[in-house]
DNA sequence: AGTTTTTAGTTGCAACCTGAAACCTAATCA
DNA sequence: TGATTAGGTTTCAGGTTGCAACTAAAAACT
C-alpha cells in the first residue's frame, strides 16, 4: 500500500464490523463452507463439524436471521429441516475462497485441499482471489492507495478521471455511482 | 454452484480451519485492519478499535506467533513498540476486502465507507473482489465446481485440458503442479 | 535530580459464551 | 404399538471477554 501514512487515522466505518458481526464468530464459516459443500441437514452439519447440537443450533438460527441461509421444512419428511444459502450466503464466496487459499498458502502442515475448486468449463484450478481496478487489471496491494471520498477521481493533475463501461459481473460495489457520490 | 450434489460429503480438509485458527478470533481483523491502515503503535489500536488492553495484548501477541505482524521495539523512543504487517499479513488483503464489500453491501445501515480503496494509477476505486479463472476471467459461483483431485482436468470427452502460461501475479495456488500432482 | 506523563503491558474479577451430555418432542419406520 | 430418527432445548463446568486498577520502564518537564 503505497503511502497512506498519516492522513486517515480517525476514519474507522467501513463494511467490516457489519460483515464480522455474524460471520465473525466461531463456526460460521466452517458451517458456511458445509453449505457450499452441498450440506443441508442439521444432523449432516453436525457429524461433518464436530460442534456441539446447541452451538450448531444457535449458529444456523444466527445465519438464518442474516438472510444468510434459508431454512425451510423438508417437504417429504416432515422432520427434516433443509438449510440452504442464500444469494446474500454465495455472496461470501470470495471471501471464504481467499481465507482458504490464505490458509492453504501458509498452513503449517501438509493441507491436501481435496477437493479441489475448478472452473465448471474446463474443469482447471481456479487462480487466486484477486482484487480488480474497474477495468479488471489485478492489483496488488502495492497498487493500491486509500483516499477520501472528497479526493476520489482525481488525478495528480487535478483533472477527473472516468471509468470506461465496467464489464464486472457480480458487482459488489456499483463503482460508477461511487465515483459520483464521492464527486459531489 | 452447478452441481456437486451428492459425492463430496466426507472431504474435510482444507485451508478454512487454518486461517480460522488465527482470523477466527474476535478483533483479529479489525486489528488487521487498522493495521492496514497504517497504525503501528499500542495506543493507537487501542483508542481507534475501543478494545480492552488485555485483549488487544493478546491478540497482538498471536498475530506476531502467527507472522501476521512483526513486533519490532522503536528505535528513537524505546517506550514505543511498532507492529506492523508481514507479507503474510498483506496475502490477507482479498479476504478482509471481499469481507468488507459483502458488509457494505448488505449492511443494514447506510455503510458510508470513507476512505475509499483506490488503484493508485488512476485514483478510480477498486472493483470487487473476484474469484479467476486460470485464464483471468472473473467466475461466478454458477461457473465453480467441486471435483476430488483424482478427477482434475479431466473434461467430459475424456481428454486432458492444459493451461495456458499462467499470467498471475502473487500466486497463491500453483495451477499447473496442482494439475499435475492431482493428475497421478 | 526529582516529579510527572506516556507507553505497553499484567492482574483480578464479574458477565458472557462454549461445549459435552442428557433430555424432549414430533414424525416416520418396523 | 414400540423403536428410531431429526432437530432441537436444558444443564452445568470451564474458558473467554471486558472493565478497572495496577505496574514498570522510558521520556519529558521543572
Amino acid at each position: 500500500m503505497g503511502d497512506l501514512r498519516e492522513p486517515l487515522r480517525e476514519l474507522i466505518d467501513c463494511g467490516l464490523p457489519q460483515a464480522l458481526e455474524v460471520m465473525g464468530e466461531r463456526w460460521s464459516f466452517m458451517i458456511l463452507r458445509a453449505s457450499f459443500n452441498g450440506l443441508k441437514h442439521f444432523e449432516e452439519f453436525l457429524s461433518e463439524l464436530g460442534i456441539a447440537r446447541n452451538i450448531l443450533s444457535n449458529r444456523l438460527a444466527k445465519l438464518v436471521d442474516h438472510g444468510i441461509l434459508k431454512r425451510e421444512p423438508c417437504a417429504d419428511d416432515r422432520r427434516k429441516v433443509e438449510y440452504r444459502l442464500t444469494g446474500k450466503g454465495f455472496d461470501l464466496l470470495p471471501a471464504m475462497i481467499s481465507l482458504r487459499q490464505w490458509g492453504q498458502k501458509y498452513g503449517a502442515e501438509f493441507v491436501s485441499e481435496d477437493p479441489v475448486l475448478v472452473d465448471a468449463k474446463d474443469r482447471l484450478p481456479i487462480g487466486p482471489v484477486s482484487i480488480l481496478a474497474h477495468d479488471g487489471r489485478v492489483l496488488s496491494h502495492e497498487d493500491l492507495w486509500m483516499v477520501r471520498k472528497d479526493d476520489l477521481g482525481k488525478r495528480s493533475d487535478g483533472s477527473i478521471a472516468t471509468s470506461g463501461a465496467g464489464t464486472n459481473t457480480g458487482d459488489i460495489i456499483d463503482i460508477e455511482a461511487a465515483r459520483k457520490v464521492a464527486a459531489r
